[in-house]
Order: structure tokens, then sequence, then C-alpha cells
DNA sequence: TTAGGTCTTGGCTGG
DNA sequence: CAAGACCTAA
């Protein structure tokens, strides 16, 4: 196995130590190789055998790039690979039924739009709704602030029956209440949230202690990557598979942790492993791989501003590197122009492929500004994250319906298709069918059994009859015709693929039908006997990260959260200002604005060469408004002055009258007037030439040109744009 | 009662 | 700007 610089103290003791390791890696140190670097030694020592090995990591990415990595260093496939979610999905496929007999293993997972969609059904079926419409009242049954709720208490492992007993005033009872029936809604669905797939396992291991003891034979070490965005559920879980044999490694860097919001508990790394495994051996790792001294320090001098962190500081195996640039700019068009015009700076200079750079923003919506930009620039570029492929309606609709072929209880799938294609049923309808469920006890879909029972108009019956055993039919279906034919013929029976290809307004959506069936067809064919729950579940679990290919020469736009565990030469961030990054809320507190820090830290050291940090006076807020006020960024008072250069960018707009068919427009260009790294008396350093002064300075922008007077006399006149002339101090 | 239009409201990060 | 709420014609 290639080791690189790796082969350490450090390292050897990571290898050798037989008792818990927590490992502190700061960014770019080769975590992921430490951790790979583990299960090498533990396999090719023959301590264990690689299937009873398990590695958890975060993203699908980060799962597959160790199986990756194993593979190259002990050729074998048998390690236990996968995140958190999918290992708790596979536990609970097994095992669900242990928990209540109403579960079974076709269950759905329910992502956050299911989970809205469900909510909205308590919050009716609850009536809570009622006609006290207080702005309080709002504000409690408001379906984002209810599910901001039951995270919070699946986060903290807290039964309905706990939060019931300690709900003292009527809101915390109403929020109790509705916590209760969200949990029945989705036992009656036989579909579970993100958070059960964590919880639900942790309860299994709980009330069973043969299963616990099962797996814990079965899996007798235990890695975890990314240590510091453990959530308590996910920490009690490994504590309970790893606590009774002790053999765990976890790598994490608490300066990384970005995903408080979500759960994550930073004590987990500074404290709770220690707590829990007192023998446990820590390890540091500030040796980095990745960035230039510069870019380092840069990030540190912002992040060491935190208190709750644990103290160490990165050194570059690298050179101290160019200074970090920052750009003010006018305006957020400004800003996007800007990292246009220093991608083609490089490009021309440096001739680098535009998968060398990643723009990272705090927010999604910036991403629109800089891909126009893009567009207009004709360059190739990726947004990564936002709206998934299979967050779309269209998308969203056909697996609806694979869905209810697979699970039946499942009534959020089913509403979502029991009028699409439009087949005339509309809401009083499906309060008429849901009454009817709620009475007889059975599940939506059953109910739909009954229509002639039920007091509709005729047509509505035929249609609904045909759709309820058009479904049916595809339960018997399900084990007889595989998942590639069964999409199919189930396009076909239902007209969805006709009612999209036939509207003209409609052929994206078509095309992404298409796409579709093809991941259906990659995934059969990757899995050979596969179940249509599997591809479903696959689905669930799968991110747009998972997708993101970085050998294709396009630059990737994503926000710093998605590029975690991302590198690239040259990285933009945008929108360095107050409110934005940081970004500030209402409720804001102290323990927000450090995990802002952090997302500084983690965006500046993906960068391996080059940082610019932009900002914008005035911003687009919500398509129309501009924001007023403007304050940078308090990282950029934070950060090291020594290890940053402003760089002045102005655009001017120049109105131009055009005559085209008798017809008077105005055509509208845009010039960057100044953007110029060098001054006179700089000091420069060339190829060819040597070390020389800039004596001259002619032009601007693009057309810059400079007269240097080179050490020895000799004087030339170069245009800044091709010569490669680099700034000294 | 449903379908399809217009109007309003809500805005962050994600497995 | 986009998704959901609301409104009106059929």
């Amino acid at each position: 196995m290639n080791l690189g610089d790796l082969n350490t103290q450090q390292l050897k003791a990571v290898k050798t130590v037989k008792h818990p390791v927590l490992v502190f890696a700061g960014a770019g140190t080769g975590k992921t190789r430490v951790l790979t670097y583990k299960i090498w030694h533990l396999i090719k020592e023959k301590i264990y055998s690689p299937n009873e090995i398990l590695a958890l990591t975060f993203t699908n990415k980060a799962a597959l790039e160790m199986k990756k990595r194993i593979q190259e260093s002990v050729n074998c496939d048998d390690v236990n690979v996968g995140t958190f979610h999918s290992i708790g999905a596979r536990i609970l496929r097994q095992h669900i039924s242990y928990l209540d007999d109403r579960y079974n293993s076709n269950f759905t997972i329910y992502d956050v739009s299911d989970q809205k969609a469900l909510l909205k059904d308590v919050v009716e079926q609850l009536d809570l709704a009622d006609n006290t419409l207080s702005i309080e009242r709002k504000a409690l049954i408001n379906i984002n602030f209810l599910r901001s709720q039951l995270d919070k208490f699946k986060n903290a492992s807290m039964s309905v029956e706990e939060v019931e007993s300690k709900a003292k005033d009527s809101d915390s009872k109403t929020i109790a209440k509705v916590y209760k029936k969200y949990s029945e809604l989705l036992l009656s669905n036989n579909a579970v949230d993100f958070n059960d797939l964590i919880g639900m396992p942790l309860k299994l291991f709980k009330h069973s202690n043969a299963l616990l003891k099962k797996y814990q034979q079965s899996w007798k070490y235990i890695l975890v990557d990314e240590f510091q965005d453990t959530n308590s559920p996910q920490f009690e879980l490994i504590s309970l598979l790893g606590g009774k044999h002790q053999k765990i490694t976890v790598v994490g860097d608490d300066d990384q942790s970005i995903y408080g919001w979500r759960g994550a508990n930073i004590d987990n790394i500074l404290t709770n492993f220690k707590d829990t495994f007192p023998k446990a051996v820590e390890i540091k790792l500030e040796k980095n791989y990745r960035s230039t001294q510069r870019i380092l320090d840069g990030a540190w001098s912002v992040v060491k501003n935190n208190i709750n962190r644990a103290e160490k500081k990165l050194v570059a195996t690298k050179d101290l590197g160019e200074k970090i640039s920052l750009i003010s700019t006018a305006s957020d068009e400004d800003e996007a122009s800007a990292i246009c015009d220093s991608i083609k700076k490089e490009i021309k200079i440096n001739k680098t492929p535009f998968n060398d750079f990643a723009v990272l923003y705090r927010t999604n919506a910036q991403s629109r500004m800089i891909e126009q930009a893009m567009i207009r620039e004709g360059f190739p570029y990726r947004i990564v994250g936002g709206t998934k492929f299979y967050d779309r309606k269209e998308i969203k609709n056909v697996l609806a319906y694979l869905i209810i072929v697979s699970n039946p209880n499942d009534s959020i799938a089913l509403k979502r298709i029991i009028n699409f294609p439009v087949r005339g049923i509309g809401e009083k309808s499906i309060t008429i069918f849901n009454d009817s469920a709620l009475k007889k006890d059975i599940s939506l879909f059953e109910s739909l059994k009954s229509c002639r029972d039920i007091k509709l108009r005729g047509k509505q019956q035929d249609s609904i009859e045909q759709f309820y055993l058009s479904i049916n039919k595809f339960h018997d279906l399900l084990e007889t015709l595989d998942c590639k034919e069964l999409i199919r013929v189930l396009l076909e029976e239902f007209n969805i693929e006709n009612y999209y290809k036939n509207n003209p307004a409609e052929q994206d959506r078509y095309n992404n039908i298409q796409e579709l069936k093809s991941s259906v067809d990659r995934f059969s064919e990757e899995n050979p006997g596969a179940h249509l729950r599997d591809f479903l579940q696959e689905i669930a679990l799968y991110t747009d990260l998972d997708g993101y290919d970085n050998s294709k020469s396009r630059v990737a736009l994503m926000t710093i959260h998605t590029a975690k565990g991302l590198e690239f030469p040259t990285v933009f961030v945008s929108g360095l200002e107050q409110g934005l990054f940081p970004l500030i809320r209402i409720d804001d507190d102290s323990d927000q604005l450090e995990e802002e820090r952090r997302l500084f830290y983690v965006a500046v050291t993906r960068a391996m060469e080059r940082v610019y940090l932009l900002n914008a006076q005035q911003r687009r807020i919500f398509g129309g408004l501009k924001r007023l006020s403007f304050i940078q960024s308090d990282f950029l008072n934070e950060i090291d002055k020594d290890v940053t250069e402003n760089k002045p960018y102005k655009t001017v707009k120049i109105k131009r009258l055009v005559r085209s068919g008798g017809k008077k427009t105005f055509k509208i260009s845009r010039t960057v007037t100044q953007f110029d790294d060098f001054k006179k008396g700089d000091q420069v350093q060339h190829n060819l030439f040597g070390v020389g002064t800039i004596v001259v300075l002619s032009g601007t922008g693009e057309n810059q040109k400079v007269g240097v007077e080179f050490d020895g006399g000799l004087r030339k006149k170069l245009i800044v744009k091709y010569a490669r002339l680099k700034k000294i101090d």
C-alpha cells in the first residue's frame, strides 16, 4: 500500500494501538488514508477478516471512495463500508417487524417533502388548524417548525412517551400530540424518516440483547469517518456496537463540524468519545498535504477565534504559496463576472482545465447569478446539489407509482398519484376515501376497493376502480417482473409517458423520465436480482454529490456544505457579506457563529493553490429587491492580513444604440475597467527573464501591458495576460 | 367538484 | 423566484 509521507510515528500508533483510537485530523491531512491504512493493517495481519470490519461514512461518495481505496490496497470487496443511513436501512430491512409487526421490509424511506406532506395530514387529522388562526397559533402549526421540533426529539432519542410526560404547557402538549400522531401515521404507512434509519436500529439493539450480540459478533471492528458530524443517536449506536469489544477507530476534525443544525454534536469528538472509551488513545494529525501555508494560515486565523475547539494548527508540506485574493464588487452580477474573469485569466496563464475551479457559496440561491455568468462566458460548469434529479416532480410521480406497488400502505405516495394523470379525483373525493379508511381502520389504498359503495359520480367510480385494479395487478407482477420491465409496463399502463410526450411544453419532463428508465436499467445491471425496494432505497439515500464526476473539465458550483471532503486547485468563495456569510438568523447565538466560522474554514481549506474571497455591495434578494446596507463579512476582518491582498475589480456598463430593421434598441455590454494585479514598483518573476521591477504600466484589465526592468538591465514590454509574471514580495 | 388560472407567501445548510 | 393557497369557470 502506498503510504506516501504518511508513514510517521503517529501512523504506527494508529496501526498497533489495541485501544480505541481517536484521530484529530485537520483538513487535508489524509484522514481517509489513515482509515484505509488501519483497515489494511487489520486485514493484512489477519487480525480480522474483511467482513468483520464495519466502516461508516456520511456520504455515499465517501463510502465509495473508501471502498475503492480498500480494493486497491488489499484487493478485497468484503469490508462493510457504508453510510450510517444505508447501514441502518440494511438492519431495518431485516428486523423492522420486531419493533412492530405492522411494519414490514418494504417500508418507504420518507424524505423532507414526504415528511412535510405527512405533517400536513397530522395537522388536519388533529384538527389543529381551527378557526383560532392567531399569529402564535400559525407559528405553532407551521410545518417547518413542527418538523424541526420532531428532529430535535429524534436527535435526542426521545420517545413519544417521554415527550408527552415532559410537556407541561399547552404548546408543548400540542407538539407532543403532533409527534404521537406523526409516529402513528408513519407506522400505518409502513414508512420511516431519515432519523428513524438510525433511531430504530438503536431501539432494536436496546430491546433485544440477542440481536445486539449478533451484530457485535459479526462486526468486530468499527471505523468512523467525519466523526465530528455524528449526532447523539449515531454515537450511541457505534458505542453499543463497539462498546463490547472496544475495537473502534474514529477520525474527525472538530474545526469541520458544520452540521450542528442537523443534530451533529461537536462534543462527541471533543469530550464524549474519551468519556465513553476511557482507554482511548488520542492522535493529532497536523501535517497538511493539500494546501499552501498561506491558505492554512488564512483559514486558521478565522477559526482560531472559536472558543469551543481543540487547539491545533496545520503545517503545510507545500510552500507558502500565493496570497489569498480579496475582491469586492459593486453587485452580485459583477461578483459573478469577476469569478469568470479570474478563471479566464488563470486558464490563459496556467493552462489549467475547468475542473481545477470550484465556486462555493453559503446558499443555493447564489448559484443562479454565477450560473448565468458561466453561460454567458460559455464555460462548462456543473451545479452540484440544489434541486436533485430524483426530487423533480415528474420523477417523484413515477417513483410514487413504484412505491405504491412496493408498499401499498404508503398514503403519501398514493395521494401524489391518485389524480395523476388526471382522473377526476379531487380534494373532496380524497377526503371521503380518507374518512372511510379511518373508520374501517384500513389503508387509504384498501379503501379504494369499495369505491362503489361511496357516493361518487359513476365516472369517478369507474376511474378509481380501474386504478385500484391496475395497481393490484402490479402487486402480483412484482414477483415475476424485474425492475427494468416493471417500470416500462407501468409507464405504459398508466399512460404516463404519453402524457408528457404529447405535450410540447413538457419535453424536459419527458426526457427526465427517459433518464429515470436508464437509471433503473443501470441499477438492475449492477445489482442482478435486486428487488424493487432496493432500487427505491438507493434513490431515497441518493444525493446529487454521488453523481458528481470531478474528472470532467467543468467548473464546479456548490454549497460549502456539499464541498466538504473535496479539494480543488482554485476555490472561489462568494458572498462574504455580513448576514449572508456568516449567515445571520434572528435567534442567533454564539454557537451558530462558531459553526459559520468552521464553515469558512472548510471553504478555504478546500483549496490547494489559490483562494479568492469575494463579496458584492449590492445583492439581489428574492429575485427583485436589492439589499440596501452592505457590511463586509466579519471573517474578512478576522483573517490575517499578511496572507491576503486586495484585488480591485470594476466593470462599467456601456449602452450602445443599435439599429436593426428600423428598430432602435440599446445593447448593453459589460467591460472590465480595472482588474490589475500589478502596480508600479512591484517585484515580479518571469520564467525566462528572471526577477525584475515594473517601471511602466499601460492599459487595464484584459489589455494591461507592463514595462519591466529585469535584473541585469534588460527592459521588456509584456502583455500581462500572456507573460506568466509572478508577483514576489 | 374539479381543473386551471392568478395571487400570496416564504425564503439556509442536507442524509 | 418558486411552491402553495386561493379563486373562478365549467
